[in-house]
DNA sequence: CCTTGAACCTGGGCGC
DNA sequence: TGCGCCCAGGTTCAAG
């Protein structure tokens, strides 16, 4: 499920359950998911309690008073879900509906603060998440996040940065912006509705938005801006929902109902006066849906 | 260096 | 109902 802004959703939904609590017992109900758990990962987070919930990229990071940090990647199926014992429901509850992948829940992080306890589960079916524990200040030179380029979010991402990164490659606008490397959080679904945002086609070279000096041209400017758009409005709308719930309440997110052209196949293009069709065609061997008669 | 394809897994949807 | 095939929000690694 998670590209950036559903990893920010789920943050934003686990901060005030996780921080503060004390993790009493990390119960791991199998050895791995798609790697397997550090030696010692249960160990070092017994006991510990959750400083802060932060996000980089696709990674949400649990902050522990010991200067360690969990990394958590939720791959393609990954979620959380908060169970609070005052809320505690009978299995089947109409407004609770017991997931019927019980199967699936991986990791339970076993929490109390101030005398009440929940559980933070982690379910993912396909196992693409992976779990892992590092010293702090050790963070940014670890192989998960030592290259990863700047968040879309805030300023750190700037047209000028991206000339840089564009510049001379014949590699499309597509791949380019999936590769964690040029930007940070991107996944096929808002590259896609950037690109549709900004009139640029996905098969386009990204040295083509840059100029011979290495500056941005004006369709990298409006590029920019695309990107940072999308990202906070789907944030603002918690996300999106495609096959599972994100919300780690059990709530939906509704960023799907704006999509433009992401699994809009035959789609009338939303932009105004085009008259185009939304097509699908297939780079690097994932959907990139697009209008080939206003993105160019 | 670059690009493509397969691999890792499970489950849902669809056609027959 | 059942089976087989295709598809899925990500990332990595091998091969050409």
């Amino acid at each position: 499920m998670p590209e950036l802004p559903e990893v920010e959703t789920v943050r934003r939904g686990l901060a005030p359950a996780m921080e503060g609590a004390e993790i009493v017992r990390l119960e791991l109900r199998r050895g791995d998911l798609r790697f397997p758990f550090p030696l010692e990962f249960a160990a070092s987070v017994a006991g510990r309690r959750v400083v802060s919930l932060s996000r980089r990229a696709k990674y949400l990071l649990i902050d522990l008073d010991n200067g360690m940090t969990v990394i958590a990647h939720l791959g393609m199926s990954g979620s959380f879900r908060i169970e609070a014992d005052i809320a505690a429901v009978t299995p089947g509850d109409f407004h609770h509906p017991r997931s019927k992948n019980e199967a699936h829940d991986h990791v339970i992080f076993h929490l109390t603060r101030n005398g009440e306890q929940s559980r933070i589960v982690y379910n993912d079916p396909r196992r693409f998440g992976f779990m892992d524990i590092v010293v702090r200040s050790e963070m940014a030179s670890h192989p998960f996040f030592r290259d990863l380029g700047p968040e879309p979010t805030g300023n750190a991402l700037s047209a000028p940065d991206l000339a840089k990164r564009f510049a001379g490659k014949a590699q499309p606008l597509k791949s380019a912006l999936l590769d964690q490397k040029m930007i940070a959080g991107l996944g096929n679904i808002y590259v896609c509705e950037a690109l549709w945002r900004a009139h640029l086609s996905p098969l386009r070279a990204s040295g083509t938005l840059v100029t011979k000096t290495g500056k941005p041209r004006e369709k990298l400017v409006l590029l920019v801006a695309s990107i940072r758009e999308v990202i906070a409005d789907a944030i603002a709308a918690g996300g999106s929902s495609l096959r599972d719930h994100i919300q780690t309440d059990g709530s939906l997110g509704y960023f799907q109902h704006s999509f433009s052209v992401y699994d809009q196949e035959g789609a009338a293009c939303r932009t105004p006066g085009c008259g185009g069709t939304v097509g699908r065609i297939v780079q690097a061997g994932r959907s990139t849906f697009y209008c080939a008669t206003c993105q160019k």
